[in-house]
DNA sequence: CTCCTTTAGCGAACAGTGTTCGTGTACGAA
DNA sequence: TTCGTACACGAACACTGTTCGCTAAAGGAG
């Protein structure tokens, strides 16, 4: 590529730096670059110097606005829940929205890489953590529960979304560390090899798993996470009434 | 201490090994011992390294029989899971039974430190988990339930439990981060903290936190878990009238 | 306009990590 | 006793998060 050494700069000009492209750094700009690195690499390229290289610097300049890799992680996290859009709460319609907030949650995490984990990684406490709560909470109180009930069902609602949505970023991982980016291309493959596995079972000590291979591999991550959702809500429902 | 130099051997000896101390390895012998030093030192603490050195040999030896650290941890969550003792299947107690499980499994989970990460970290298919997966999906069939409904059912009570173990062992952690080792100092200091973060938040903006921070604080890890398993349940029984 | 204080940026280094390569040694078979 | 081979392992590689000081720029004071 060119010339491979550099004309040293004149020693009486005192090597002025590349630009004024400098004191630009900034904490927003620096979640936002951790937030594509990692919509682009994944949680796992997800690294101080990776972050830094984006930004053109060194990963020490990042400690002067971010405490630790741990604090990055949560104001990413944050920032991807400012994402999740609320409708006007309608305690009336507790059931519905609670199931669309369920489906929105769960979509804006599968939309971000495996920004999941992070989610399940600390007990996210940022300003929009605590605009989904406050959401959530008030719309439970209102509908008639007890601050107590509804402490409870926020905790465990939030739990299985960030569960749901880690385990489907772990299939991510796998997919990307066999070089696929398809979703399509991948599901297959895999469901192919748990099946060859569980059919490979000794019936004898097996007989469930083997007789029902189909069944254990009939839904997708989907149908799955609807199913549980469904079941949360109705064992909810049962203690209103 | 006593002589800092060592007497070198004599060079026609031909520096023979400590003793017979080798060919001692096997796979057995280093999930074991990877699950003591798991227990002693938390995830974080298990390292290639450091279950080498408790071998008294050098970290490249252990990848004749083990081929990487996923692997090594998939065969120490399997062990772990052969701690769960499961009782003669009754189809008809299929809810009291199930129960039990979760509640067993539960206790399995949180008395391995943080083992519950490497739970969510993979999908099991060691021999210990397919016992398991036998036991759940015989027991929920012969009950009654379709192939489809049990293998839903026993997929979302696994991501339920191990998701509830696995938050438990975050706190685990950040216990031990803090030089603490009983929950009984750990858990106010985390209560505090938290309630007095709901506390200051402005009353206009989020009345319902700020109205119930007590609610929000008031149950600890085993009723929380407890709830939610009631809220899956109830909803399976639903499901099957 | 000049000098000085403050402070953000950053090169280099440290102590770790998982993993691989090539060497050599100790065992079981001949 | 000798040989061949499979296993153990020291050393190294390419990473990681984080810290320590030095450099140099920005902003205020005189």
């Amino acid at each position: 590529m060119g010339s491979s050494t550099e004309v040293p700069p004149p020693p009486w000009r005192k090597a002025r730096k590349p630009a004024q492209i400098r004191r630009q750094l900034n904490q927003d700009l620096i979640v936002e670059t951790g937030l594509r690195v990692l919509d682009a690499e994944g949680l796992d390229g997800l690294s101080m110097r990776r972050v830094a290289q984006e930004l053109g610097t060194g990963p020490a300049s990042l400690y002067a606005h971010v405490a630790n890799k741990d604090e990055l992680l949560e104001l990413i996290y944050d920032q991807v829940l400012g994402e999740v859009r609320l409708p006007e709460p309608d305690p009336a319609q507790w059931q519905d929205q609670l199931r669309a907030y369920a489906a929105e949650m769960h979509r804006v995490l599968n939309s971000h890489a495996d920004v999941a984990r992070a989610a399940l990684a600390g007990i996210p406490t940022g300003p929009n953590a605590v605009r989904l709560a406050e959401f959530v909470l008030g719309l439970l109180i209102e509908a008639g529960m007890t601050p107590r009930q509804a402490s409870l069902a926020l905790d465990r609602l939030t739990l299985y979304i960030s569960a749901d949505a880690y385990e489907g970023s772990l299939h991510y991982v796998k997919m990307r560390a066999a070089g696929l980016t398809d979703p399509k291309d991948y599901f297959p493959l895999f469901v192919g090899r748990v099946s060859e596995y569980f059919r490979s079972l000794p019936r004898d000590r097996f007989p469930h798993i083997t007789a029902n291979v189909d069944a254990l591999i009939a839904d997708g991550g989907e149908e799955r996470f609807t199913y549980g959702l469904d079941l949360l809500l109705a064992g909810l429902a049962a203690q209103m009434s």
